[in-house]
DNA sequence: TTGCTGGTGGCACCCGGTGTCACTAACGTC
DNA sequence: GACGTTAGTGACACCGGGTGCCACCAGCAA
């Protein structure tokens, strides 16, 4: 393809996203055609399609490089520290959006963990960062990637992050990183608040 | 309502579900349609949807009354055992089917874990299970129910209880409850296996 | 000019889901 | 036993997400 095209190709996925977060933030997902999403985007609804597999899949960007980037920072982790640091840190340094960028990942992850169809539509991309995660476990216990522990892994970091992400988005004021280590270090702790203050 | 026009309700409610479970299971949630469904069950497409909102719903039975048997458990739990272990017990026990039970209960699991369209369905409903947790949390430790540790509790042991859903599916010879058991107990334990076979 | 390539729009179609209306069977009332 | 009421049902039209197909049109090479 040429270099021209492919620049254009990217103007247009772009121009689609932000027309889409926009009517979506604006006037929530189910109430906006794809036809909309469309019309202010300059395009016509057939290729919409052609950018985006799903109307929910407008909201989510490139989110198979978000995977990769996170299968490459765990891939890339030493064996001395603990498995859930590990994970952890993978989580925070995949999320380490600039000052700048912060607008559109509040606007996109309230979405996705707002609107119901959207947050139905996510199960299935979680599945691809689970699968990761658990490779990563069972590369680091010797254990096969289907088996209970890596998988409990995989999926309980997971419901971590996303709590972190909840919490963040309503709150406002605590930074994503400190949410995330929170939740990760409730986890790995095997949750000492629910012991009560004094014991441990 | 008249008991005669009750049981007629129950009886054809319980022929869709069936029709679905079996055209389900046998040429995947996609590739059956609606109208398939109804055809199988007697009825009209129109019918089915006063039976159930969407296709999806057919494979989740009577998934309300289930959550309520969940909140019942978890406000009869007493203040002694911890409260994971309140949360372990009223998951084992929900889910505590007759032998002849078992077999239906296999293959709406497999369904539901394993065709995408109901995977993603399945998030919804789960929001409803995290709801109730989360109460409960909130309820034992003192904090508000939106709180990240209540959060974060009720997501990561629902995040078990599916693990131990996957793994008992997969095994067959495992028990439900012994898988169930088994995740609570990592995730209680801040994964123990993760630090190694010697360590504590 | 000719031929190829690849993005695009229009169109028809499938399917899940909903609103509406007319029909019918069961029930209570006089 | 005729009556209106009530609730389940089927048929139909419609909407919106998603797909297959084809015709069109740029850009490019020979």
């Amino acid at each position: 393809m040429t270099a021209v095209l492919e620049d254009a190709r990217e103007n247009t996925r772009a121009r689609i996203e932000q027309a889409a977060l926009e009517l979506f933030s604006r006037q929530r997902f189910e109430n906006v055609t794809t036809d909309e999403v469309a019309d202010a985007a300059g395009i016509s609804r057939r290729t919409f399609f052609r950018y985006f597999a799903t109307k929910a899949d407008a909201v989510w960007g490139d989110f198979a490089a978000h995977v990769d980037r996170l299968a490459a920072l765990l891939d890339a982790t030493g064996d001395d520290q603990p498995v859930l640091s590990s994970i952890c840190a993978a989580y925070v340094e995949v999320n380490d959006y600039s000052l700048d960028e912060l607008p559109m990942l509040r606007q996109r992850m309230r979405l996705i963990l707002g609107e119901p169809a959207l947050q139905a539509h996510s199960q299935v991309r979680y599945n691809e960062v689970d699968r990761v995660v658990a490779e990563h476990v069972a590369r680091r216990t010797g254990a096969r990637p289907e088996a209970l522990v890596p998988r409990l892994v995989a999926t309980s970091t997971r419901a971590a992050a996303t709590t972190a992400f909840e919490v963040w988005i309503a709150d406002g004021r605590r930074p994503l990183a400190r949410a995330l280590h929170d939740a990760f270090e409730q986890l790995a702790e095997g949750f000492p608040t629910l012991r009560g203050p004094g014991r441990r």
